[in-house]
DNA sequence: AGCACGCCGACT
DNA sequence: GTCGGCGTGCTC
């Protein structure tokens, strides 16, 4: 009997491994096993296929042992992952790297800790177990491999695991038991004072250790509340030491006990929706029920405000009712934050949060809650789509025009939503598709009935949606001499809107104090050594940043062309904004939010939190700030730098720039309709801005059509992205000729050589890029991939070329 | 990933 | 003449 395993490394394809006799009938698709790769090398696998015959020229090595009693994943994914690892050209070893938490892995790398606590008595151990502890009594740790040549025996992982357990050494780094389970202490009264009148006695003749009463007091007071009382908490509450808490436990008044606990909060498993649909929503929700009789996709495209999160949480609640899985997906980690709050509230303990940025522990706990289908709803960013569902009734895909649900640099490079789509059907599930301003390839699918399409046209409550004012900025009556980037009708707007107690938001697409500096001698502008893109000038840091890769240069005070040491500041960033604004309005609270002010892990969700309280009056922020949630006091948005937006060099322009105003001025007026926006912008008769100014998501659809017929890549054709990287630039474009050329010779005219208009020479000159169309017939992608594939490697083996990076992109968000 | 192998420059 | 740097190939 023999195993296909999908080991966590970039192998082309997955190894087999022999099956031994003992383990036989333990083994199933699925379990994780132990196996060794090269020389004593070991790494954990998962088992994918079993089988009775193998080519003739492999001799495959045992399987060493297996770490599950059960599977680990269900089929079902075993089955996504392929798929992935397929659409997306990477391996499946690549995929399971981004699937599995790193507690569940384990690696001959991983690491024995000696204990320190642990007596030198080694009478309970083994012969092979002595030698270990001793050789880790001296040298305090050992590497896995160290621990192979000691013993001299093939299989050392259960000499580990009873040292582990007789509490010899800890495991860290990669080895399983790393996952650790989270122990609490839980303090009890002693059984003898259960009762009021032994309780009394002991009170009323207490005599020494004030301090002790006082705690034991403060515990009964706890107990009565919540009738569990954790150590922790208590001390807290008490505002009480360790030492306090020991005297009553040394006098057997207090009990203390350890249990093994939960590191998620559980919340009581009710569903109590604190909400009424309006006509609207009660019919947009049958017409999704409608909708999924007949199809799995269906988009939702609702105008912002319109009350789509109260139509997920129903649709969430019909799922519960049916015991099936609900997997809510949003863009970015910092929205689960302040959407988890929302949906607690209605949907208490059915739901968890996941995303990349949890702890390794709390990710394992999450994955287990959601294999055994205890968990019923995720909300998650994209790595939630890879959780081991066990019977998934719905997908919930929120802003699914947002491209950060795109995966791009570590591979697997997967499309979430796309892939999300994928999953469901695996599970003949429903995926859920929303947005206030759907992407053109979602709108097309439902156009041409591939999706169901509801559109919800009203805000909830049937307020007004913002009024959208255009300030020309040629015309506006600002001072040319000072040339502020805020026109006095801003101003006079943004005074307005304090006086009357609203909150304003500021919209800057730029980051830092002034996007490039200039020589005023010369005109020479410092760019970034690595990257070819000019430098911004950060007045806080007092440093240059590159934004594309991120290098810090100390700020230049002398030009490298001509020695000049006049530099002008050009352009404005959200800083310079900032501190103009609060120049502008000195009694005002005036916050910033940008990558830059947004360090830690909590700052964004404590800035957000602190904007819904009102203690800030108006926000000064990038992208981020469109991604907020409901700020029932915001009148007033400001767009400063419009032709900023509708000047992207991507030919995606008009689509992303309707989605950002949109959303940006989808934040005004959420509460009573008063909402108004400026936009300033140089030309007034930017199609795009009619169509922002009536919020007219259809015509924009309508114009993008059109407009994308004159290119060769319509937005409904599958494309494949290949992107060369090299540090010298027509190295790279070299190589994307080539891949062209040979391209071209297998499939004609259906491939388009590297494209002009997607080259983004601006951000990077030595990355070059190259979009194929792929063919609608399946068979032909497939042999279409199979010849990138082959390009690649023709390439890579020519010398001049080895250093380049080629990275096949699959579905790229173009 | 990570280790062996091989090719080329620096140095006893 | 060797030592060791890195770039390349292979692992059931």
């Amino acid at each position: 009997m023999f195993a296909e395993i999908i080991i966590p490394l970039s192998l082309p394809k997955n190894y087999t491994w022999s099956i031994p006799d003992h383990l036989k009938d333990s083994i199933e698709p699925g379990i994780r096993v132990e196996v060794t790769l090269r020389k004593n090398k070991k790494y954990t696998g998962i088992v994918k296929k079993i089988h009775a015959t193998i080519a003739p020229e492999l001799t495959p090595a045992p399987i060493l042992s297996i770490l599950d009693s059960e599977p680990l994943i269900h089929p079902m994914q075993l089955q996504f992952w392929e798929w992935i690892a397929n659409y997306y050209m990477c391996t499946e070893g690549e995929v399971m790297q981004a699937a599995i938490p790193t507690n569940l892995k384990l690696s001959s790398e991983s690491v024995l800790q000696w204990n320190e606590e642990r007596t030198l008595d080694f009478s309970d151990l083994s012969d092979t177990e002595y030698i270990v502890a001793e050789a880790l009594e001296i040298k305090k740790e050992l590497r896995i491999s160290e621990v192979q040549q000691l013993l001299d025996i093939v299989n050392i992982y259960p000499v580990i695991k009873k040292l582990v357990e007789k509490g010899v050494c800890f495991i860290w780094e990669e080895l399983k038991e790393k996952y650790k389970q989270k122990i609490e202490t839980y303090i009890q009264l002693h059984p003898s004072y259960n009762n009021e009148e032994q309780l009394e006695a002991l009170l009323n003749n207490w005599t020494k250790a004030p301090k002790q009463m006082e705690l034991l007091l403060a515990y009964l007071h706890l107990k009565q509340k919540e009738n569990i009382v954790i150590q922790s908490e208590l001390l807290k509450k008490a505002n009480a030491s360790i030492a306090q808490l020991k005297g009553l436990i040394e006098k057997g008044i207090l009990l203390a006990e350890k249990r093994s606990t939960d590191r998620l909060p559980t919340l009581p498993k009710e569903i109590s929706l604190d909400f009424t649909l309006s006509d609207g929503q009660e019919k947009a929700l049958q017409a999704i029920n409608t909708a999924f009789e007949q199809k799995n996709v269906c988009l939702l495209h609702g105008v912002t405000s319109s009350g789509k999160t109260q139509l997920y949480i129903k649709m969430i609640e019909q799922q519960i009712l049916r015991n099936q899985q609900v997997l809510y997906l949003l863009p970015e980690i910092a929205l689960t934050a302040q959407m988890i709050r929302r949906l607690q509230k209605s949907l208490g303990g059915h739901i968890a949060i996941y995303h990349s940025k949890f702890n390794p522990n709390e990710r394992v706990e999450i994955w287990n809650k959601i294999k055994s289908g205890e968990t019923k709803v995720v909300l998650g960013a994209r790595s939630a789509l890879l959780l081991p569902f066990k019977n998934l009734g719905l997908i919930i895909c929120d802003e699914e025009h947002d491209a950060s649900y795109k995966q791009q640099d570590p591979a697997p490079r997967y499309h979430c939503r796309d892939a999300a789509i994928y999953y469901a059907s695996l599970f003949n599930a429903k995926i859920l598709l929303g947005s206030a301003t759907p992407s053109i390839e979602s709108y097309y699918n439902a156009k041409l009935q591939k999706y169901g399409l509801i559109e919800l046209h009203e805000r909830f409550g049937n307020i007004a949606l913002p009024q959208i004012n255009l300030i020309d900025t040629k015309k506006s009556t600002t001072n040319k001499q000072i040339k502020s980037p805020l026109t006095p009708e801003l101003i006079e707007a943004i005074q307005l809107a304090l006086t009357a107690g609203n909150q304003v938001i500021l919209f800057q697409n730029r980051r830092g104090y002034s996007p490039y500096i200039l020589c005023e001698t010369c005109g020479w502008i410092p760019h970034c050594q690595h990257c070819d893109v000019t430098l911004t000038y950060h007045k806080s840091k007092n440093k240059l940043n590159c934004h594309y890769c991120g290098a810090v240069y100390p700020t230049i005070n002398t030009c490298t062309a001509c020695g000049s040491h006049h530099f002008i500041q050009k352009n404005f960033g959200t800083e310079k904004i900032e501190e103009l604004v609060t120049e502008e309005f000195p009694d005002a609270k005036i916050a910033r939010m940008d990558y830059d002010s947004i360090k830690g892990k909590n700052d964004h969700d404590n800035l957000i939190k602190l904007f819904e309280q009102q203690r800030i009056n108006i926000l000064v922020g990038t992208q981020m700030v469109v991604k907020g949630l409901d700020f029932e006091k915001v009148s007033l948005v400001g767009i400063i730098d419009g032709d900023g937006i509708l000047n992207f060099t991507d030919f995606r322009v008009n689509e992303r720039a309707f989605q950002l105003m949109e959303q940006v001025s989808g934040r005004a007026g959420r509460k009573n309709g008063q909402g108004s926006v400026f936009i300033q912008v140089s030309n007034l008769h930017h199609p795009v801005l009619n169509f922002v100014k009536e919020h007219n998501y259809v015509q924009l659809f309508q114009f993008e059509i059109d407009n994308r017929k004159h290119f060769s890549y319509p937005p409904f054709t599958r494309l494949i992205q290949v992107i060369f990287k090299h540090k010298e630039k027509h190295i790279a474009e070299e190589a994307a000729n080539i891949m062209m050329r040979g391209m071209k010779q297998h499939f004609g005219d259906m491939m388009n050589g590297p494209s002009q208009p997607i080259v983004d020479r601006v951000r990077n000159q030595y990355l070059w890029e190259i979009l194929i169309k792929l063919p609608k017939d399946t068979k032909l992608i497939l042999n279409c991939k199979k010849n990138i594939q082959q390009q690649m490697a023709m390439i890579q083996s020519n010398k001049r070329y080895r250093s380049v990076y080629i990275i096949p992109n699959v579905d790229p968000v173009y």
